[in-house]
DNA sequence: ACCTGAACACCGTTCAAGT
DNA sequence: ACCTGAACACCGTTCAAGT
């Protein structure tokens, strides 16, 4: 093991983030463990520590990766649309790269400076068309919470990509049709399928329309 | 321990579920296990097994206790905006009384009929206002999403109600000054509070707009 | 039918020890 | 400085056993 060690050169944070990233894809967040990562990367579970503080702190630094990775898309050619398009793509991309681990930075306090390249670049659209810098923070919000609960959605999904399309609630349009609510019943079947980047693009679609309204009123 | 039990009357899976949803209030959802259900109900681990299939049998339970909870609201005399409006304020306080557990249901597919009601109550307010079954399951989806990603925003401020006003990204309005992204820095004190309330209803207003418009076209 | 004791493999984390 | 062995309390879950 050592051995293996020194031959690899030492181990780093950042082999670990990987191995763990690797691992989660594979395995499911669930069953991750720093036994298991250990493992992966050649080494006892106790090496870990000297790199991470804990358990939570990997998982910190996982989501941190992930949101790290997204390219930022060059928005300086584009209509605002088409840059917040682009934008939830990029966001959509990098999330979809890493679905196991999405949940580490959809629902966990985005406190990371890897978030900040993002949140520029859209206060830049916004502020690009007139609002104010608390205009665009409200805005900001509005438009992250789409796209989380969104990502969400597409993404929990969770073991293993189970099947493409997914229902919003209960399973089968069967189960639906039989749920004794009569409105859900008559949607069972558009209930029990998801096109997510269709979804993407309609909420997408409304949020444009209702900034335009308010980049018109003011 | 036999005697309490015979003296409480039968364990009960609502029972437990009831005392895992009181555990997670108070020490936080990582922090619950079976034995420390177990223990608050006063019974030894292995009894749970009867009434609940696994872990993550338990943990659904709870989400589902937490939305069978919500107050569904009558909308029969609201305009739609209005309905639209309680039906947030509804959802929203039925995570607010269990912030621990919120994820649970914010984060774990919700297939449970326990969300029917709410779906039911919504669909039949888009639906009065002349949208198809299909049209209205996609703006559905949209609301939805941004209640999610608005209300786990909000719970997310994870230990124990830390502070009332919590931040987007970085912590401190300092940190976010200096952080090198000069709009983000123009931002900061915006970007470093955040009135959970307040940004609800402008993201509902922005929601609104955006659906007075597709309702006008059609 | 309902609860328990004993036991399992596994987990996060510590500390002192090796090189 | 970097890695490890031994050990800890705690997990989820099983199975056979009690009443």
């Amino acid at each position: 093991m050592a051995q293996r060690r020194t031959a690899r050169g030492l181990l780093s944070r950042g082999e670990i983030v990987d191995a763990a990233l690797a691992f989660a894809e594979e395995a499911g967040l669930q069953a991750l463990s720093l036994h298991k990562v250990a493992d992966r990367v050649g080494v006892r579970t106790m090496s870990l520590y000297r790199y991470v503080r804990d358990k939570d702190d990997l998982l910190d630094a996982m989501g941190d990766a992930v949101l790290t990775a997204m390219t930022v898309p060059e928005v300086e050619s584009m209509t605002w649309e088409e840059a917040l398009a682009a934008l939830a793509d990029a966001f959509r991309a990098a999330v979809r790269a890493h679905p196991h681990a999405a949940p580490l930075l959809l629902t966990r306090r985005i406190n990371a400076p890897a978030s900040l390249p993002m949140v520029e670049t859209t206060l830049k659209v916004l502020t690009s068309q007139g609002l104010s810098a608390k205009e665009a923070v409200h805005v900001l919000r509005v438009y992250i919470a789409f796209l989380i609960g969104t990502l969400l959605r597409e993404v929990g999904t969770a073991p293993t990509y189970a099947s493409d399309s997914s229902a919003l609630s209960a399973g089968s349009p069967d189960a639906l049709a039989d749920s004794g609510f009569p409105l859900v019943a008559d949607a069972a079947t558009e209930l029990s399928v998801c096109d997510h980047e269709a979804e993407m693009k309609f909420g997408l679609a409304m949020f444009t329309a209702a900034l335009r309204e308010r980049l018109g009123a003011s």
